[in-house]
DNA sequence: AATGAAAGAGTCGGCTT
DNA sequence: AAGCCGACTCTTTCATT
């Protein structure tokens, strides 16, 4: 399995801030050679801790402004759960759907071009079978947003030694 | 400001799903030739369309195992709110924060190493000044999780079935 | 892990429609 | 005005030390 030393980790934070950065550019970053860099990233992507490289869209631009989370309580059996999962997977409004626990069963991130839209998802997520319920919260502002998923720059870890 | 036809959509959605494609690899794909795809990103990373480029990084292989939702409710004053974004931004932990309408303030995404940071977070959370309330709901599973935030690959057909 | 070389891609001018 | 062509530069990639 994947062992990180510290050269990996920052490759990983260059690469997460800039997914085109060259390899001249990371081997200057890092001290090592071009080769080097593209050993380890090459290592790093076999390994699947790199799993692959995006660009970063500005919603605005595609008439996406608004942004929802909905809280979903479905009925417990399984077997009714498929159809709302399902839809989920085919809804390009859906950007993120998390299985949680607590007392909703999901919490759902949506996208959509304007509140008539989210009013037809909310429609169509209600109308599923084994939704019971939906609690809907719009987006006013945001206040933060990373778009990696995964952190690494970490100033603020108590108790954490500094960098080399 | 950006009029999109349809080959920057299709330019958009090939390098939301791999940022690395090479310009010969996207020419190929809209049809046109490699200055004519060069010129197009080009105006694209311009005006501001495509925002950057970023690796996507498995959270897992950076000890990052548990994601979940804390909504937080704040006092009304303007003022008692400072500390908390404050706070938000400098915490590494967190991955996304949103001023929502409704019953809380703020909708917050972390991903934490384990439970007890988890719960050493929502100390700090509950001990900041103006928060109220919080209420937490720890991810089970992801169902799904788009990482670019916007969608546009939309392949919309009923039915259809998941690649490897 | 570094060096150096070959293959390929990105980049920029100018030309064509 | 927008796309293609061809040349130059830089990056990626691989064999070798």
């Amino acid at each position: 399995m994947a062992q990180l030393d510290d050269v990996d980790l920052r490759l990983l934070t260059l690469l997460q801030e800039d997914g085109r950065s060259t390899q001249a550019a990371l081997a200057k970053a890092v001290g090592l050679s071009g080769p080097s860099v593209y050993a380890r990233i090459k290592r790093l992507e076999s390994e699947g801790v790199i799993q692959g490289y995006s660009a970063i869209l500005a919603p605005e631009s595609l008439g996406q402004a608004l942004v929802a989370f909905i809280r979903v309580g479905t009925m417990a059996s399984p077997d009714e759960q498929e159809p709302f999962e399902s839809y989920v997977e085919r809804s390009g409004a859906v950007l993120e759907c998390h299985d949680v626990d607590g007392e909703d069963s999901y919490v759902v991130k949506v996208r959509v071009g304007s509140p008539q839209e989210l009013r037809v998802l909310l429609a169509e997520i209600r109308a599923l079978p084994g939704v019971s319920r939906t609690v809907s919260s719009i987006v006013l502002q945001t206040v933060k947003e990373i778009r990696g998923g995964a952190h690494l720059a970490e100033p603020s870890a108590p108790g954490s030694k500094s960098e080399a």
